[in-house]
DNA sequence: AATCATTATTGTAATGAATTCAAATTTGAA
DNA sequence: TTCAAATTTGAATTCATTACAATAATGATT
């Protein structure tokens, strides 16, 4: 399962033209296999053990080269450190107060209503949302 | 005008329980007679003519006040640096992918209908869309 | 008016995420 | 194997924000 999801990213980097180095699919894969909405630090931390060598600088230039190519998407959340998602379908994102944990969102077209006045063009809109989590809501 | 307006603010800080001190007043002031959502060092920039001694460390405490008695909201988009916003009323965010600048964004109450997933407790919620405003549309 | 405790303000230092940049390493084509 | 190009590294830097201790201002009480 793993191998086949590194063919996958594989060949996902090489159809955007990014030669599929080790860090960078070790930075996409882990990414990919994980819905925390990591941070630099978490995957530097999580990465360090396979590639001793490794160094933050190489995670900010991957990240930065997979979301120019829109294979990941950077999350800045109110201020928090800048969090990495690779889920690119539309969605919004729930961050608990308390346990600070971050949630994808669907949410349907309905979204899609909120009409920007005339002259304005719009490329890309990030929807938060802020409160408990069914976890953090009990106690 | 300003001092009527200097007046309201003094009963709003009062009603708040905050002393109406001159850097409050000053900041409250500027940032509810501005639409540019100004940032700590804009309007440090802007007041440190008329209060010489003005340190950042003051705006800093003075927002940090404002804001956690909802006479302000902090805005922070997209890992930009933080920006502060008197209009309390629910709204959303145009940022100009060309020329930086922020607009307040009406939004009707459709965007209510954007539903959790139960277990969920809102307490507040952003709405970021970006692209290219009226005037930089056109070149 | 003087005292004094409380509150506000200041300024310096520390923190920490993100960026810059040049050097070292790796890669892959010739 | 050689060599140029791309990748990775690590140290230094930048810059917003926070921490904190010192100073100044305020305002109630005597």
């Amino acid at each position: 399962m793993n191998s086949n999801l590194n063919l996958d990213n594989i060949a996902l980097l090489k159809a955007a033209g990014i030669k599929p180095s080790l860090v960078r699919l070790k930075v996409l894969t882990y990414v990919k296999n994980v819905t925390s909405h990591p941070t630099v630090d978490m995957i530097y931390k999580e990465l360090a053990d396979e590639i001793p060598t490794l160094s933050r600088t190489s995670i900010y230039n991957t990240l930065l080269l997979l979301t120019e190519a829109h294979i990941l998407r950077s999350v800045s959340i109110d201020g928090d450190v800048m969090r990495f998602d690779a889920t690119m379908s539309d969605h919004g994102h729930f961050r608990c107060s308390k346990c600070g944990k971050i949630y994808d969102l669907d949410f349907d077209t309905r979204i899609d209503k909120v009409v920007l006045p005339s002259g304005f063009k719009e490329t890309r809109r990030d929807l938060f949302i802020y409160g408990n989590c069914p976890y953090c809501e009990g106690q």
